[in-house]
RNA sequence: GGGCGCUUAGCUCAGUUGGUUCAGAGCACUUGGUUUACACCCAAGGGGUCAGGGGUUCGAAUCCCUUAGCGCCCACCA
């Protein structure tokens, strides 16, 4: 049978995906083994696969994969993420694209749509990452609204409410205008923004004269409650005391002093809204100021803001503008450079707000997550994320928890009374019921007098507790499953998302389970354009990550991704990455076909050649499985992929199956052939982390399996010693042989023409590869020789000199260049080494060891200048 | 405003505690080759004042200072 020049990723790839999951390879039970986690981060239900997925999900595959081959009871646990803000936005505007408005609906009508719509595209992002070979246990899928996780959420906000950690409070919260929810403050992003700073006269009450503020909100004014002056500015002492009257809206408002205010920045006069500023809010409680909310939740003008009324704010500032400066109060406007808060989610931009929220006091339950990391307990790779984490461990603020959302956990207080502490906590209505019954001393209430809080809780409130939810391990903190699989072993996530979610799972399991959730953190690079600029879906320079495996194959895919994605630093994606992926892939399955085509013969005796061939690759595949371990262990997946992409490139292709090749139409040794087959088996099996599908394919090739045999599950190669000699005599013979392809290329003389090569033996010459140097060099005699070979080309390896004696002329003048040149540069390197020696500082100070190499250099310099010199003459 | 990090070949990046192998890898490039596994190939080759300047040292890509450029995180100055 003869294979295709062409690999074919599409076939095999379904070919043994489906071959996995029917024979439940992926699939972990707790056992004896010791076990490896890893548990995902879990993406958006209703999303699609992205670059970053693909790089994210690539190496926990590698991680997972590799795991498994070392023997661990592997567990990779998959899930999605309900996303509540995300979700809700794009189920809204789906109804709103069918003529439905979500305020029409009741909560229930609503989540029906929404479980509809997750139900249709939920999971859509699980079977993209199967089309990648991502190797989870797909049986132990979970969604972070699935009963028992649902139940995990409510159960530990009641707890934690109930000691007190988490609160109701009026707060100055970030109000996101287009979900028409509050966000934490981790939800919001300060973009730089080039705005206006203007300049309002303000008249004084019964007075003549104005005051001037500067503003970057003018429609606030509305808002107004007070000015504010520093008591120190001379300049407005005489205003204490009095009022001044609000443009349009024509109300007295008192000036009042706080050394807050900033002298030098605008007039030094500070208008305040509490109602729409935290540092006003800040000035409001100190003075106890009225406040004056205008806006509506969409963030249109209510009623306070009179003929503004139901107009948006932006709106708003351009017109009222126009309004202060037809009465004359608007001074001078300058440009100004400001941070304006926008939601993660919607872009828009934020809006300060009061409102009552839940909250969650995150002071103490930081401190041993904050320990944690900087004990090493839980290691962040690369380190630089730790500076990062503690900055916002030591300064973290409680979180906002609640959101105006339907979609998600809906917080599990209910109320019986208008009251502000006329509520209660508890796992559901019933238990909330006695509950208020006790409180209250009621027996006479009723469900029906209880209302559940109608908000819902923040995404992130039900992510942090994954790594333990998914093992059902809040629920029953002892289960034998949590007990196996908890702690996990490594997360592999953005940086984007180290307080998000990354911090808050460290505060969960300590906080539950006394015990870190894994104990390595793997942070991946943003994936980028080849102009650095962010992937995204605005921009459309995201490419359709299935497109790519359609094209490139999954493994190609894979190989691409990692080939440049060092830990934490950025990647930049180019197509390119892939083709030279697949170009691997394809590489590797050319070099399979070879040997598959090999006719054995087990007459024939091994050449001495590949006796010796074999005996080196194998102490190089172990140099190189040294070199993996080293990599593995510090999370640099790229260098890992790296030795393993030259070793079977350069090593396993170019030389050793070059060096055991029986030469065309002939057949090869039983003996060569089963080694080069086990040498095969072994690098299949360090491949298959990065290309899992082109090795499982080859391997099953090689010979059948039954299915205890499959690769995906055989055993990680043992270590064995290296001989170091035999690498060092390889490195020897790999430059004779370049030397002379080098003469042959000059000279012209074809591959197919035998030549011979002569040795001038000064120094004892290995021999060990001389077999392997005949047969690359197509010679046809190596012979060691006391003398220069007359009228012979020649080349210098260490301080042995190479003859091949050509017939026709010899450019002996090039020659001349050639060996003066070499001179000059010996000669020069010389003179270095030797100033170096004759250093007495450098004698004295530096260690023996580089002394000694110092000579060596030194003695060698001047060995090779004597037979330069020598050929020289006997050129001339 | 505070903190952290980066700048090494055309591109993307390695370079552990200064000193064998320190100036490297992959890609790209140049030249030559190939009826014989693979043009997604083979071989050979060119290419860098290690961002600029200063210092410490016998010795600096590596340590210190400084300048410039870039990036990220945090922070309530209207």
């Amino acid at each position: 049978m003869s294979l295709a020049t062409k690999y074919d990723a599409k076939s095999v790839e379904e070919k043994w995906y489906s071959y996995w999951m029917k024979n439940n390879y992926f699939h972990s039970e707790v056992d004896e083994r010791e076990a490896y986690t890893i548990v995902i981060p879990p993406p958006n239900v209703t999303g699609v696969l992205h670059m970053g997925h693909m790089l994210n999900n690539t190496i926990q595959d590698v991680l997972i994969r590799r795991a498994r081959l070392k023997g661990y009871n592997a567990c990779w646990v998959p899930g999605t993420d309900h996303a509540s803000i995300a979700t809700e936005a794009k189920v809204v505007a789906k109804l709103k694209q069918d003529g439905i408005d979500k305020n029409d609906l009741t909560r229930e009508q609503f989540l029906e749509h929404a479980w509809e719509w997750t139900h249709k595209h939920g999971g859509i992002i699980l079977e993209q990452l199967k089309k990648l070979g991502a190797s989870c246990d797909w049986d132990r899928t979970a969604f972070t609204m699935d009963d028992n996780l649902s139940a995990s959420v409510i159960k530990v906000f009641v707890d934690l409410y109930n000691k007190g950690l988490i609160y109701r409070g009026y707060r100055m919260i970030n109000w996101d205008p287009q979900a028409k929810t509050t966000l934490s403050d981790e939800e919001v992003i300060y973009e730089e923004k080039q705005g206006n700073l203007y300049y309002l006269q303000y008249k004084i009450e019964d007075s003549d004269s104005t005051l001037t503020i500067a503003t970057t909100r003018p429609e606030t004014i509305m808002g107004d409650t007070a000015i504010c002056i520093n008591p120190k500015d001379e300049r407005f002492a005489h205003l204490k005391g009095k009022k001044v009257i609000v443009p349009i809206a024509n109300r007295a408002i008192p000036i009042i002093e706080d050394e807050y205010v900033d002298m030098e920045f605008g007039t030094g006069c500070l208008k305040v809204t509490p109602a729409h500023d935290p540092n006003d809010k800040m000035l409001g409680d100190k003075h106890k100021l009225d406040v004056i909310d205008i806006f509506n939740d969409d963030a249109t003008l209510n009623s306070f803001g009179l003929h503004y009324e139901g107009k948006d704010r932006f709106v708003v500032r351009k017109e009222i503008i126009k309004e202060l400066e037809l009465i004359g109060a608007l001074e001078k406007t300058e440009t100004h450079l400001n941070k304006v808060g926008t939601s993660e989610r919607t872009k828009a931009v934020i809006e300060p707000k009061l409102s009552d929220q839940w909250f969650l006091k995150m002071e103490g339950l930081a401190k041993p997550a904050l320990d944690a990391v900087l004990d090493k307990e839980v290691h962040l790779v690369p380190e630089k994320f730790v500076n990062t984490y503690r900055h916002w461990m030591e300064n973290v603020r409680d979180w906002n928890i609640s959101r105006q959302l339907w979609w998600g956990h809906q917080i599990p207080a209910y109320f019986y009374g208008d009251g502000k502490e006329d509520f209660v906590v508890a796992e559901n209505r019933t238990k909330a019921l006695k509950l208020a019954k006790e409180k209250t001393k009621n027996d006479a209430l009723t469900d029906n007098d209880l209302t559940q809080d109608p908000d819902a809780l923040d995404t992130w409130f039900s992510s942090w507790l994954w790594p333990m939810s998914v093992f059902n391990g809040v629920l029953e903190p002892d289960n034998k499953e949590i007990n196996y699989y908890y702690p996990t072993n490594d997360l592999v996530t953005g940086p984007d998302i180290i307080f998000f979610w990354v911090a808050r799972m460290i505060v969960a399991g300590y906080h539950y389970r006394g015990e870190k959730p894994f104990s390595n953190v793997y942070f991946t690079g943003i994936v980028r354009d080849k102009q650095r600029r962010k992937m995204s879906k605005q921009l459309g320079n995201s490419p359709d990550a299935l497109a790519l495996i359609d094209q490139f194959g999954a493994d190609g895919v894979r190989v691409g991704l990692l080939l440049s994605a060092p830990a934490g630093n950025d990647l930049m994606f180019d197509e390119d990455l892939c083709k030279q992926g697949s170009g691997f892939v394809n590489k590797i399955w050319n070099a399979f076909r070879l040997i598959k085509g090999w006719e054995v013969d087990s007459s024939i005796e091994q050449p001495e050649s590949s006796t010796i061939a074999v005996a080196w690759y194998k102490s190089r595949f172990q140099e190189a499985l040294l070199e993996l371990e080293d990599s593995y262990s510090k999370y640099r997946i790229s260098d890992a992929l790296m030795t393993t992409y030259k070793l079977i490139w350069d090593d396993f292709c170019s030389w050793l199956l070059e060096m055991i090749k029986p030469s065309y139409g002939s057949p090869i040794d039983a003996k060569t052939y089963q080694e080069a087959i086990a040498i095969l088996e072994d690098n299949l099996k360090i491949l298959h982390p990065f290309a899992p599908f082109i090795s499982e394919e080859i391997w099953q090739q090689i010979t059948d399996r039954s299915i205890e045999e499959a690769l995906i599950v055989a055993t990680w190669p043992k270590p064995e010693p290296i001989n170091e000699n035999l690498i060092k005599d390889f490195d020897v013979a790999a430059e004779v042989v370049s030397g002379i392809r080098t003469i042959r290329k000059e000279k012209n003389i074809s591959f197919k023409e035998t030549i011979t090569l002569s040795v001038l033996n000064s120094e004892k010459l290995t021999t060990t590869f001389d077999s392997v140097i005949s047969k690359l060099g197509n010679l046809e005699s190596l012979n060691y020789v006391d003398e220069k070979v007359d009228g012979a080309l020649s080349f210098r390896v260490k301080s042995n000199e190479y003859f091949i004696p050509i017939s026709g002329a010899i450019n002996v003048e090039d020659e001349i260049k050639k060996l003066t040149e070499e001179l000059t540069y010996t000669q020069g390197f010389l003179k270095s080494v030797q100033k170096k020696l004759q250093n007495e500082r450098f004698v004295n100070n530096a260690p023996d060891q580089v002394i000694a190499n110092e000579k060596k250099k030194e003695a060698d310099a001047e060995a090779k200048i004597a037979t330069l010199k020598s050929s020289l003459a006997s050129l001339q």
